[in-house]
RNA sequence: GCCCAUAUGGCUCAGGGGUAGAGCACUUCCUUGGUAAGGAAGAGGUCGUGAGUUCAAGUCUCACUAUGGGCUCCA
């Protein structure tokens, strides 16, 4: 047997540990490295090496569930005292001290009942034993620490060496919130040194790349205490990045077909509780009363363009019709939830509501997917796609859900685009395609949405003419591309480590002046540029040449251009490019041009 | 909302029961410089808010607010 044998993976893909496996055994072996099957059983492994820690440094210590994820691994557990980052580095001291006692793994086997025995004094084991369906459970043993567990882990702990607990948090029990808070230590363990290194150089590099840090760093948002949790001021640099932002989307909807409309900010209630959201979405809507009368500040943009929709006749020839909109909306979020700009309690969708007749849905979709692709490919995102099928919470007939959630499955079939299923996950009112991206540290945040929706039409009566002159109720797709402004340009912010490309940086170019007698001939260059809708800065200020250069080259904007005597007379610039990492001259007119092609590739 | 942690000038942080420090940024002056920090002087904080303990609280205790890491939910 190899020194470095830790499992075997059978031909269903399953691990078996060296534990439970018989001698004769032919499966394929897991050598110790850092292959998923590996890394699989060494951070189940290191879970357990610090129950046993903690359990000896915590005598009163009861645990729960220790798994791996896809970022390492955790276990749930109860302590009577308070455990907080401080004391990571004492239970990964004790984990250590562990290892040296070269312990080796033990299984046994034992039935169900002689567990429920062992662990009579253990309300945390019990639930986990009333999880097991099975009658006979296993226990490892590694020096006097026992814990129940289906494994794998490695044979002993001499394999445990390169681990790091990265932080401790709060957990319910099971993930149910009506249950116990217990306390939960997140890990990540590798096969060698330079991997865990290099680990965690990557956190930090992700750190630095912290849409809340560089947010402030480049001032493009603010939040304030006084004013309020997760409500977002948007400052002068960030709000130019958003308005390019929002020009680009505008005409890329306008190219597709989409009708800019806007709908009121607040509603009366009786309209929400028509439309299902005071039934069913009341709990994160704020209300107010006006003159005696109940109202309700809009959590959704689709009411408003559904008044705007009925407002005339429609006729088959109308549709498909589609409304756009930067709809304002607030939710209130739980406190604990909000998170810079990719979770607030106000927010803007680029929301559209798209009215077709449901043979119409499956090309709608397609339309709406292949305008989802363009806008992630100008910005170089990975994206994956989730179809999320009806919640326990939800309005309207199962078989129109059925039918909606095929039309979904269906139009992403028929294109050969993948996705995943989220069970339970939609709209009260309807299923929907869920468009999520990936921010720097690795965390999915769901973007765009397309919801299929059958019920809202109904309930507001909305209706067309249709071919054979009998009215029709249309149905509904909710959708929007970025989601929100905010989580996307938090996510974006991250993306670029602030390095945005030059369509919507919030700066496009610093010009420095050399001396006082170049600042006129700066300033006329801004002007020409606003004309094509670049935002300049000049950086004159009185310090020296050295200093302005320094100081606009950690700006991160896409050019830095001096201009002293010798541009001046030949009406030319001295560029400092950001992306090809040099400095040349060009005539000022060679630049526009320069500027002007650039400006083109956020064309979608 | 729940668990844990944090809160000191605009920013990053030091200090710690006897009424506050640094660097950057800011202001003024000198310097007018050809590609990543020229020099000097100055201004700015009742140490998140409110109570309590104490002769004395930024410092200890409690509550609240906000922020961070999670749970749950979601764009």
């Amino acid at each position: 047997m190899s020194e470095n044998l830790i499992g075997y993976i059978d031909n269903l893909g399953n691990i078996i540990d060296t534990q439970s496996a018989d001698e004769n055994i032919e499966a394929q072996a897991i050598e110790y490295d850092n292959s998923p099957e590996a890394l699989e059983i060494i951070r189940h492994s290191t879970a357990h090496l610090m129950a046993q820690a903690i359990t000896e440094l915590y005598t009163n210590a009861k645990f729960f569930v220790g798994p791996t994820v896809d970022e390492g691994f955790y276990y749930d557990f109860k302590v009577d005292e308070k455990i907080g980052e401080e004391d990571l580095k004492k239970i990964e001291k004790k984990m250590k001290e562990l290892i040296k006692k070269k312990y080796k793994i033990e299984k046994y086997e034992i039935t169900k009942e002689e567990a429920i025995e062992k662990f009579t004094n253990d309300d945390l084991k019990q639930a986990v034993l009333t999880r097991i369906p099975d009658e006979v459970v296993f226990i490892y043993k590694q020096g006097d620490f026992e814990d129940l567990c289906q494994g794998p882990h490695v044979p002993a702990l001499r394999f445990l060496h390169n681990f790091k607990l990265t932080r401790v948090a709060g957990a319910y029990l099971g993930g149910d919130e009506t249950k116990e808070m217990l306390t939960r230590i997140y890990g990540i363990a590798f096969a060698d040194k330079e991997s865990l290194k290099d680990y965690i150089k990557m956190m930090e590099e992700a750190k630095k790349r912290d849409h809340r840090k560089i947010g402030a760093e480049m001032e493009l948002f603010m939040f304030n205490e006084e004013s309020g949790a997760g409500l977002p001021f948007w400052m002068p640099k960030g709000s130019r990045l958003r308005y390019k932002l929002e020009n680009i989307l505008h005409k890329a909807h306008r190219k597709r077909g989409y009708e800019p409309v806007r709908g009121p900010e607040i509603l009366k209630a009786d309209m929400w509780r028509t439309s299902g959201h005071y039934a069913c979405y009341g709990e994160n809507m704020y209300l107010t009363t006006i003159d005696e009368q109940e109202y309700g500040i809009k959590p959704m943009n689709c009411i408003g363009h559904i008044q705007i929709f009925k407002q005339s006749g429609k006729s088959y020839r109308d549709l498909p019709l589609k409304y756009y909109e930067y709809g304002v909306v607030h939710r209130h979020e739980k406190s604990g939830v909000l998170h810079g700009l990719l979770r607030v309690r106000e927010f803007t969708q680029d929301d559209a509501h798209i009215f077709c007749t449901p043979e119409q849905i499956a090309s709608e979709v397609i339309d709406i997917v292949e305008f989802v692709d363009s806008v992630m490919k100008l910005f170089g995102f990975e994206y994956s796609m989730e179809v999320a099928t009806k919640p326990q919470k939800a309005i309207g007939d199962d078989d129109v859900w059925e039918l909606a959630t095929q039309g979904l499955k269906d139009a992403l079939n028929e294109n050969n685009l993948p996705f995943t299923i989220d069970e339970g996950g939609g709209a009260f009112y309807g299923p929907k395609i869920d468009i999520k991206i990936t921010d720097a540290i690795g965390r999915k945040w769901q973007c765009g949405t397309v919801q299929v929706d059958f019920n809202l039409p109904e309930r507001f009566n909305v209706e067309y003419v249709g071919e054979d002159n009998d009215r029709h109720t249309p149905v509904m797709i909710h959708r929007a591309i970025l989601g929100s402004f905010e989580r996307f340009i938090g996510i974006l912010t991250e993306h670029y480590a602030g390095e945005f490309p030059l369509f919507i940086a919030p700066t496009q170019i610093i010009f420095v002046p050399i001396s006082e007698s170049h600042v006129a001939y700066a300033k006329e260059l801004k002007n020409q540029l606003i004309d094509l809708d670049i935002d300049c800065e000049i950086f004159d200020k009185n310090d020296s040449l050295n200093k302005r250069i320094r100081t606009a080259e950690k700006q991160r904007v896409p050019y830095v251009v001096i201009v002293g005597d010798e541009e001046v007379e030949n009406n030319s610039v001295a560029i400092r490019d950001r992306r090809a990492k040099e400095q040349y001259n060009l005539s000022f007119d060679e630049f526009m041009v320069k500027l002007s092609q650039q400006l083109n590739e956020g064309k979608i």
